[in-house]
DNA sequence: ATAATAAAGGATAATATTGTCCTTTATTAT
DNA sequence: ATAATAAAGGACAATATTATCCTTTATTAT
């Protein structure tokens, strides 16, 4: 489905929305660790990310780190895949053709098009805070081994 | 979401469906041409299908080529994704994790465990020969541009 | 039997993805 | 100001995927 950098964002994005906060940031080592995630795999990653404070910031230097504004929370999950370059999964035709469309459909088109439309409307829908609050209550996990 | 590789065998299968029988076979370059595939990289994917006749046969030398039988056309677009080792996918935690369950889940294991049971049962119901028959119907392609 | 044909299979090349390391830059505490 | 810290960024290595080519093997028609 995603590629393993998109999988690595979410997990990472979903950590660093419960933990951190402008006043308590959260170093490289701790979400890699936190993840599973090779360190300097997931630095590229949170670079990414970081870019024009797109889903999360940061700050170098002593008492550096990653966080999440309250603002950003609010965005969907689905844009976190947006910004690693893979939104194109949420109007791809199942079969790879181009050209797929409701007037030029292929015949897997009529059938999928309703479950992409349920799945895109999750990723749009989830917002990156109802992520990190299912996450405080203890019964989910994003660490993988 | 699939590889190109299994993009091709979904094309190439429903193309050799649509168009082969025991008696009127169809060659490489034909099947190549007719879903606009890289003709080299296609022989080694009908290959696989090919192998034990899981879903599709082959015979070589002069009027030989792939075709398919009709016990084979029963079979599910599902299982040619299988064939091409990509079965993993109907099971795979959206984030990318091993243990992702319903008794450890991920957060958005609730959330897309129906939208993934909805797509894995289109791709199982889903026959081989139903999709042959939409072509056959001319409303549909299976070309890319 | 022989030659022609078409897939099977092996080897290799090109590209993309994943992963690591090292230097630079910004920030903070002293 | 200086030193320490942590992310940013560049370079590179390892692996996987995609793609091509060449030889071998099976089959058919002559």
């Amino acid at each position: 489905m995603f590629s393993k950098a998109t999988e690595y964002a979410l997990r990472a994005v979903i950590f660093i929305a419960q933990k951190s906060s402008e006043q308590q940031k959260l170093g490289l080592a701790e979400i890699a660790d936190a993840i599973h995630s090779p360190q300097f795999f997931t630095a590229k990653i949170l670079q990414k990310l970081t870019l024009h404070n797109q889903v999360i910031s940061s700050v170098r230097g002593p008492n550096g780190g990653f966080y999440i504004t309250d603002a950003a929370k609010q965005k969907s999950v689905k844009s976190i895949v947006e910004v690693m370059g893979e939104g194109e999964l949420f109007d791809k035709c199942v079969l790879g053709l181009n050209r797929c469309s409701e007037k030029n459909p292929c015949p897997m088109h009529d059938q999928y098009k309703p479950i992409r439309e349920d799945f895109v409307s999750l990723f749009d829908h989830q917002t990156i805070e109802e992520m990190a609050q299912e996450m405080n209550s203890g019964s989910f996990f994003i660490r993988n081994e």
